[in-house]
RNA sequence: CGCGGGAUGGAGCAGCCAGGUAGCUCGUCAGGCUCAUAACCUGAAGGCCGCAGGUUCAAAUCCUGCUCCCGCAA
């Protein structure tokens, strides 16, 4: 990086792994006085107890970690003042900071979000751009206030979206892109100036903290929407539908990946329901789709339960879907 | 020790509960057949049934321990 903060003390406030470019840009500066993060989890198949990696990062710098279990709790705020932050960088850090924390830095507490505020304020903001099929989204700097991602905007950096993204790999695009943005928007604070942008609260959209049961396919809706949720919440939650295991007589899960081919105009059997299936064999498995002109979407790699991810070959190899079987019926409300 | 599922020719799976000939859908190879198809027919090769012990006349199957994989959970 090449911006230099003579004198700044920076407080970087991050957990997840798309603030590691921004703050290794921070770091760069040598203004970075500490890495607040969250605790050490239990994570993984055995519930090891793992270190956020940006957390990594920053002891390989040299940069001094503070993980308390709730920032907003009176030991953790004078911690925090001791740092003496000019500027307090927030980024997927993961629990609400209360006023007076965000009080604590001298110049402005400043929060990175991974969309084009106002759409998509909350914690899957990424797989909201996808899934409502926006042209583009991007990076926003603002200023933290108490309500999520409600506060005055500093600048933006966007990036179309070309219709073939996931939520992994546009992670990965706006995490390098973060940096950019933070520093127009710190060196503009550095340099004393104070433009701001209130947000349009009528063009507001929220995107609520996904979890795995959300990931579960509704047939009922229009091909288009199908695909776009499963590029949406590829590799986090996933998607998934449910289907009549031949062998057991039981319900299965099957994991569905993308990419997933659409088709938007395909002449279907007069009985075709939502979910139904059309073909099923080494090429994929075609689903009707719901919507008025209805459609449908070819499954090309798939994960039962208990097994590995494989393409439509193998899983047909030794696994029975017969064409009319209709999936997604047991969970799905209202069929 | 967080909970659960799994390991069977090259791929994906049955068989295990109620021990007794290694099975299915493919793939590979050889031959046949058709104007022709991911075509069809015939045949063949390819397995220490994850590893190690135990029970038994007999273990893929029952018991114990171990290794590796997957899902949940994050």
């Amino acid at each position: 990086m090449s911006w230099y903060l003579v004198g700044m003390r920076i407080v970087m406030m991050a957990t997840g792994d798309i603030a590691i470019p921004s703050f290794q840009a921070l770091a760069a500066t040598g203004q970075v006085v500490a890495l607040i993060t969250q605790p050490d989890r239990p994570v993984g198949r055995h519930m090891e107890l793992t270190p956020p990696r940006v957390k990594v990062v920053a002891e390989q710098l040299g940069i001094p970690v503070f993980q308390p279990e709730k920032m907003r709790e009176a030991t953790a705020v004078e911690q925090l003042r001791a740092y003496e932050p000019d500027i307090v960088v927030v980024m997927a850090y993961g629990q609400i900071l209360s006023q007076e924390v965000i009080d604590v830095a001298k110049i402005a507490c400043i929060n990175a979000h991974a969309s084009l505020l106002p759409r998509h304020r909350g914690a899957a903001c990424i797989q909201a751009a996808i899934e409502a099929g926006d042209d583009e989204t991007g990076i926003t700097i603002m200023h933290v206030v108490k309500k999520l991602d409600a506060g005055d905007i500093i600048c933006k950096v966007s990036v179309p979206l070309r219709g073939t993204e996931t939520a992994e790999s546009l992670h990965d695009d706006l995490a390098l892109l973060a940096p950019a943005a933070l520093q127009e928007a710190i060196a503009a604070l550095a340099a004393g100036e104070d433009t701001r942008e209130e947000q349009d609260e009528n063009l507001m959209t929220y995107a609520p903290k996904l979890l795995r049961a959300h990931g579960q396919i509704d047939w009922s809706q229009p091909a288009l929407q199908v695909a776009r949720k499963i590029r949406a919440y590829h590799s986090w939650p996933g998607t998934f539908t449910v289907y009549p295991s031949v062998h057991s007589g039981q319900d299965k899960t099957l994991k569905i990946y993308p990419p997933v081919d659409m088709f938007l105009n395909i002449r279907k059997p007069a009985d075709a329901v939502p979910g139904m299936v059309l073909e099923s064999g080494p090429d994929g498995m075609l689903v009707s789709c719901g919507g008025r002109r209805g459609g449908a979407i070819r499954i090309t790699t798939m994960q039962p339960s208990g097994a590995r991810k494989m393409n439509a070959e193998s899983f047909f190899a030794g696994h029975k879907i017969m064409p009319g079987t209709i999936l997604g019926l047991p969970t799905t409300p209202t069929v």
